[in-house]
DNA sequence: AACGCACTCAACCGCTGAATA
DNA sequence: ATATTCAGCGGTTGAGTGCGT
C-alpha cells in the first residue's frame, strides 16, 4: 500500500527560503493560524512549497522567542543526560529547554556536543593508560551496538565516573538523583508507556530526590539506573564488573560476539525474577537489535515497540550480561 | 589567491502513529 | 476492520562557510 504524496513535487519550491517566503508565512500564521492543515497552508498563502516544509520553517525558525545557537552550560547539561536518560527522543528533550527546537538541539548535539563529551572521554582515557585504543561508536556503525545505544552507554559510564568500578553499585549515595524536571519527564514516559517489569528499578530511582533547596550543580542531572537488587543478590557479583567496563574496550566485542551471548544472559536468575514475559521481551530485543546490526541498517534502532523498552532493557542488559 | 577539507545547520526524506472515513 | 490522510518525528543530505595549507 503506497502512500499518496503530500503535496504535488513539480510544483513546490525546494531549497532555502527566500525573507518573501517567511514573511509570507510568518504573517499569515500569526494572523490566522495554521487551521490545522499544514498542506493546505501554502496554497492559501500563494506559496509553493510542500506543506510539510511549511510546517518546518514555522517550527524551526520562524515561530515566535525561538532562540538559535548560544547553547549555556546547563542547557548542555540537561541535553547531555536527557539523551543518556531516553536517547535520541529530540522532540522530548526540545520541550525541557524553551525557545530550542528539536532540530537545533539534534544538530547541536551531533555537531557539537557528543564530540565534546567523547573528546572528553577520549581524551580521559589516554591520560588513564593510553593503550586504549577508544573506538569510537561512529567509526564503524556496522559492528557493535547501535550509535546511539553505544553513544549512550559510553557515555553513560563516562559521566558516571567509572574509573572505580565497583564505585556505584558499592555507594548508595551514587544512585538515582533526579532534577525534579527529569523526574517528571521519566514518571510521565514512565505512565505512559514503560513496560511494568522495568518500572519498579526506575520508580525506585526516582525516589531519590535532591536535598530540598538545594540548587542542582548539574551533577545532579544524571539519571543513575538503580541496580535490580535481584540481580545483585543473585547473579554472583560477577555483573557488577561487566557493566562497567567499557565497551570499546573489551576485547573484541563485535556484534556476533556480542549478540551471540544473550541467550545465556537471559537465563540469568534475575531474569527469571522480573517474569517470563519481560524475558520474552529481552529476548525480543536482542534479536532485533542483533538483526538491525547485521543489516548495518541507519534506523532507528530503539524502536519498534518502545523506546523506553528498549533503555531499560539495555540497561539490564547490561547488569545481566556475564564476560 | 586558490584549493581542499571539515564543520554547521537548514531543509528534505521517509517512517510511525493517531485520527478519521 | 480496513484504508487513507496527516502531523510529527528522527535520520540524512547538501549548500554554505570557515580555516588551514
Amino acid at each position: 500500500m503506497g502512500r499518496a504524496p503530500c503535496c504535488d513535487k513539480a510544483n513546490v519550491k525546494k531549497g532555502p527560503w527566500s525573507p518573501e517566503e517567511d514573511a509570507k508565512l510568518k504573517a499569515y500564521i500569526e494572523h490566522y493560524g495554521t487551521g490545522g492543515n499544514w498542506i493546505a497552508l501554502p496554497q492559501k498563502i500563494g506559496l509553493k512549497r510542500c506543506g510539510k516544509s511549511c510546517r518546518l520553517r514555522w517550527l524551526n525558525y520562524l515561530r515566535p522567542n525561538i532562540k538559535h545557537g548560544g547553547f549555556s552550560e546547563e542547557e548542555d547539561n540537561i541535553i547531555s543526560n536527557l539523551y543518556i536518560s531516553i536517547g535520541s527522543r529530540w522532540s522530548v528533550i526540545a520541550a525541557q529547554l524553551p525557545g530550542r527546537t528539536d532540530n537545533d538541539i539534534k544538530n547541536y548535539w551531533n555537531t557539537r556536543l557528543k564530540k565534546k563529551l567523547l573528546g572528553k572521554r577520549k581524551q580521559s582515557n589516554s591520560n588513564n593508560n593510553g593503550n586504549s585504543p577508544s573506538t569510537s561508536s561512529n567509526e564503524d556503525p556496522k559492528e557493535g551496538l547501535s550509535n546511539s545505544a553505544l553513544e549512550r552507554l559510553q557515555l553513560h559510564m563516562q559521566l558516571q565516573g567509572f574509573q572505580n568500578p565497583l564505585s556505584f553499585y558499592t555507594h548508595p549515595q551514587l544512585w538515582p538523583k533526579l532534577h525534579p524536571v527529569q523526574e517528571k519527564i521519566v514518571q510521565t514516559l514512565l505512565n505512559n508507556q514503560t513496560p511494568n517489569f522495568l518500572s519498579p528499578n526506575l520508580q525506585a530511582a526516582t525516589t531519590t530526590q535532591l536535598p530540598e533547596g538545594q540548587p542542582p550543580t548539574g551533577e545532579e542531572f544524571f539519571i543513575h539506573p538503580k541496580p535490580n537488587p535481584a540481580c545483585l543478590d543473585q547473579a554472583s557479583g560477577h555483573h557488577q564488573v561487566s557493566s562497567f567496563i567499557e565497551v570499546d574496550e573489551l576485547p573484541d566485542v563485535k556484534a556476533d560476539g556480542f549478540m551471540a551471548q544473550t541467550g545465556q544472559m537471559a537465563e540469568f536468575d534475575c531474569f527469571k525474577e522480573v517474569g517470563g514475559s519481560s524475558k520474552d521481551s529481552l529476548i525480543w530485543w536482542a534479536q532485533n537489535n542483533d538483526q538491525d546490526m547485521r543489516s548495518g541498517s541507519s534506523s532507528n534502532s530503539w524502536d519498534s515497540t518502545s523506546v523506553l523498552q528498549s533503555e531499560w532493557v539495555f540497561q539490564d542488559f547490561e547488569l545481566g550480561y556475564n564476560l
